[in-house]
DNA sequence: TATTTATTATTGTGATCACATTTTGAAGAT
DNA sequence: ATCTTCAAAATGTGATCACAATAATAAATA
């Protein structure tokens, strides 16, 4: 029996057991600290978030859903291996869905909300400049989320989310055997291009920071971060 | 209490209550037999279904985080309604990811599977032939699908899927209201793309079949297909 | 010592129940 | 007629239990 541990999370009132169980595995997967290949039980989870199996399988099942979690022949559950060939594909899909995701905002996105991008970009150059890597990861995420969110009818936040829940797992592993986190955002750029409306530009800066920003390996780091920790 | 109707569907052996009920609702909803804004209730399914609420549960988890349902704040459920904003987004996002996963699966595809996806299209012309619509939607998505995943490490299929979901319930509208379906595909030109390896032919090819061809409407047919159905 | 077998513990699963909240529908008042 | 009030029905939710299947451990065999 493993003993979970799960970083304590803030519960809402009135927010159900299913939902919160949710959240806070979502988030212990998204910032990697279960680790791949890690298999979950639905009693252990239980007991370690003091409730029942029953709300717990159903946050199971959403994660499952989402490609957080892969439920096996055995209906066992654990979080999926990372491959260098996965990696590239998630890669290359958050590239597409993001760049599709940030042309469709330019048409929306106001003034107001440029600024508040600028006001991220300042937090996490902030959060690199303290080497705080879990905040980091973060911020930059906040900051993806509010570009494509400015667009009201969006629908490929869900996935986005998918794919930044799929890549968690890793960016832990990478976390914890990369000694500083050297990053180049186009951030900047993107909020430039942002103001000029300027489509193209947009997503060619999203690409870039995707492509060099957080979490941006080429091959052979990845197949090298994957070896140390013993995938 | 609404009596709800569900198609019956075949239960493999050992197959659990809750990808059953899962796969039925599902394949409900893909289709079109369950309209937007129709509202489910967790009892009613499990007694359509012949179980209990627990695994109905499950299920409706997992389809609410495919996009298929919705959870409204009185914690009902129901299948999100149609707007010719969101069947916008829908649709170009549509593109964006079958045109990408197109192209990632040029290169792994064999002339086999390309032997598969024209017995497919041969298939669906006879269901066109026949007018039954029901098995060339069917079809159609067969087609596309095995294009897709001719790419071994594909990620894309769970989000295709969930986007075909998502359009599901309006095609049902659709479908009711147009007496033909007169489908102009482009898969014999995206199969013949593939026998030369031209990705970008390909991804033409899919770009211009999602535009033009099953449950390709423009914006005007849109807004009159809602309007006829009453959303 | 290594391998197989048998026993025990653990686990996923699904039905049931109790509780709180919400919805519904009828009776009454304006 | 329309609106308000209130009781009854329906609903989402979560804990618990029993069962079958799987995994883990101990015992026995080679």
């Amino acid at each position: 029996m493993g003993a979970l541990k799960l970083a304590p999370l803030a519960r809402p009132d009135g927010m159900p057991t299913h939902e919160y169980a949710h959240r806070r595995l979502r988030q212990a997967i998204m910032v990697g600290s279960i680790r791949p290949g890690e298999s979950l039980t639905i009693r252990g989870i239980a007991e370690a978030m003091e409730s029942s199996p029953t709300p717990v399988r159903e946050a199971l099942r959403r994660l499952s859903s989402e490609g957080a979690l892969k439920v096996l022949d055995n209906r066992r559950i654990m979080v999926p291996k990372m491959t260098a060939d996965r990696f590239g594909e998630l890669m290359a899909l958050r590239a597409v869905l993001e760049q599709h995701g940030a042309r469709r905002a330019v048409g929306h996105i106001t003034e107001r909300q440029i600024d508040r991008l600028a006001e991220i970009d300042r937090a996490l150059d902030d959060a690199i400049a303290r080497k705080d890597k879990a905040t980091a990861l973060l911020l930059n995420q906040e900051f993806h989320r509010t570009l494509y969110t400015a667009n009201p009818d969006q629908m490929i936040m869900p996935m986005v989310e998918s794919v930044w829940l799929q890549l968690g797992p890793f960016l832990g592993i990478a976390m914890e055997h990369v000694a500083q986190l050297y990053v180049v955002d186009r951030h900047q750029e993107a909020i430039a291009a942002l103001r000029k409306r300027d489509e193209d530009a947009v997503a060619a800066a999203i690409a870039a920071d995707i492509r060099e920003g957080i979490g941006g390996f080429d091959r052979g780091a990845i197949e090298n971060l994957l070896r140390l920790a013993g995938q």
